[in-house]
RNA sequence: GGAGAGGUGGCUGAGUGGUCGAAAGCGCCGGUUUGCUAAAUCGGUGAGCUCGAAAGGGCUCCGCAGGUUCGAAUCCUGUCCUCUCCGCCA
């Protein structure tokens, strides 16, 4: 959420902003909204004003007669009150249903565009992609071939878009988080493992929209709580509501989660075999930090999800993503997307890491602030979130990149010493 | 799941209708003292919003949401959370 005192001061750049981002938002009924609602607190403080001085008269008269009068009036003062109260929340809820609309401003260096076409590749990863001498099979076929995936299963235990892993492919995403785990904890990230479940609150805080018609969200019945998307919520949580002391930050954690997701509109989108999924895990970074380190911040996370995969061997390229095409709390977003040779004719680049710079979108609404030593009031910190690595994802990138002509799939080196061997199938 | 107890400022913790934005202690900031450190001592020290050029005002906040009242940290209702005991359980 951005800061109504800043929409009405700016009005026109935020509308300019919510233009660029394709986002229909009534910024002019906002402002003249956010305008009538002072007015109207201002006219409830001071009626609050006039009832705190009644109520300590009453306290000072000494006899009933002189009480009398000034209860009857403090009751009346109580009653206008009550109706500008009512008229003022009114307003606020307007407001704020617009004001939740409104997405983060944007990056002044992120393209400007209408959707991913105009997202801008920034660089690669050290690895090209692959030269197969031979046909390559997709991960689907690679799965069945090895015994790795069982989609028949998953459908009949809990319906499409469910899988079981089975042998190595357990081993691999069991390998893949602690590869990414030891690499971010020797980065000075505080490894967890969060809940999988969260309260509505968080949900909205983080800015996920639980419960609406077209959402992403699966939610428990008769219960506050839902199923994770992500451990960015539970990560964006975890501080909801504190006030953080500067010489704390950044603070840096690497959180695992199962992430649950509807996919809600998206049946018939390219997504083949395990690309597209109700389920799967992941290794999440969250950094809460002050505002001047933000920019930097992404920077490095970024540079760290290059060397999850560089460290994988897993061809990629760094996208950074055009404003129609952000997320509502992302001020700048980079997606690592790998080289899925198996994906689309001949090979495609699918999103395998995204991270962005939320700044203060996400600490407004969870309210997490911070406090510099020695001053006074608080600020609201920025978070970031950036995805260390995808199991599901991940798994397709590395069974369709290793693969060799005959069937055999190699396992990525830093991988072995978990995964106990360094090649599925073959010689 | 059942029974109890409790949620107060950065922390510990007092406070059962007005004198309470809230005692006291700790912590923190500043002064004095001190060879340095420590100790001692004095003073200061919550947050948000709002009016004002400033000085300085006003409003709100005692888990959260409502209610009663001229007046609520204090009474009532709901809700969330924490702790203890019992039950169940990997």
């Amino acid at each position: 959420m951005l800061d109504r005192r800043f929409v009405v001061e700016n009005a026109e750049l935020v509308h300019q902003n919510n233009s660029n981002r394709g986002v229909k938002a009534d910024v002019h009924r906002l402002v003249e909204l956010e305008k009538q609602r002072r007015a109207r607190l201002l006219e409830v403080e001071e009626l609050n004003r006039r009832k705190n001085e009644i109520a300590a008269n009453i306290k000072k008269a000494k006899t009933q007669d002189e009480r009398q009068p000034l209860i009857d009036e403090g009751r009346k003062v109580r009653e206008r009150q009550d109706a500008a109260q009512a008229e003022h929340d009114e307003l606020d809820r307007q407001v704020l249903d617009l004001l939740r609309v409104v997405p983060n401003l944007t990056h002044p260096e992120a393209p400007v565009g209408p959707g991913e076409e105009a997202n801008r590749e920034v660089r690669r990863g050290k690895h090209q992609p692959p030269q197969f001498t031979f046909k390559p099979l997709d991960h689907v076929e690679l799965a069945e071939k090895h015994d790795l995936i069982d989609f028949e299963s998953g459908a009949q235990v809990a319906g499409h878009g469910f899988y079981f892993l089975k042998n190595e492919a357990v081993l691999l995403e069991l390998a893949l988080q602690k590869y990414a785990l030891d690499l971010l904890i020797a980065e000075g990230f505080t490894p967890v493992i969060t809940p999988d479940l969260a309260r509505d609150e968080v949900l909205q805080g983080v800015g996920f929209i639980p419960r609406g018609e077209a959402t992403q969200i699966y939610s428990i019945e008769n219960t506050d709580l839902n199923l994770v998307a992500t451990a960015e919520i539970t990560l964006g949580g975890m501080h909801a509501g504190k006030v953080l002391d500067a010489e704390k930050l950044p603070l840096l954690y690497c959180g695992v989660s199962h992430c649950f997701r509807t996919e809600a509109g998206a049946a018939g989108r390219a997504s083949r075999g395990i690309y597209r999924v109700h389920q799967f895990t992941k290794v999440e970074m969250f950094a809460f930090t002050r505002p001047e380190e933000s920019d930097a911040t992404l920077e490095r996370i970024c540079a760290l999800e290059c060397r999850v995969f560089d460290g994988l061997g897993i061809p990629y390229r760094v996208v950074d993503t055009a404003t129609g095409d952000l997320g509502g709390p992302a001020y700048r977003k980079y997606d690592l997307e790998a080289w899925m040779p198996g994906r689309g004719e001949g090979g495609e680049w699918g999103e395998v890491t995204s991270t962005s710079n939320c700044t203060d979108y996400q600490a407004r609404r969870l309210d997490i602030r911070y406090k510099n030593k020695g001053e006074k009031g608080t600020h609201f910190v920025h978070t970031l979130n950036g995805t260390a690595v995808a199991i599901s994802r991940a798994l397709i990138a590395i069974l369709e990149n290793y693969q060799e002509e005959d069937g055999s799939i190699r396992i990525p080196e830093v991988l072995q010493p978990w995964v106990g061997k360094a090649r599925i199938g073959g010689k």
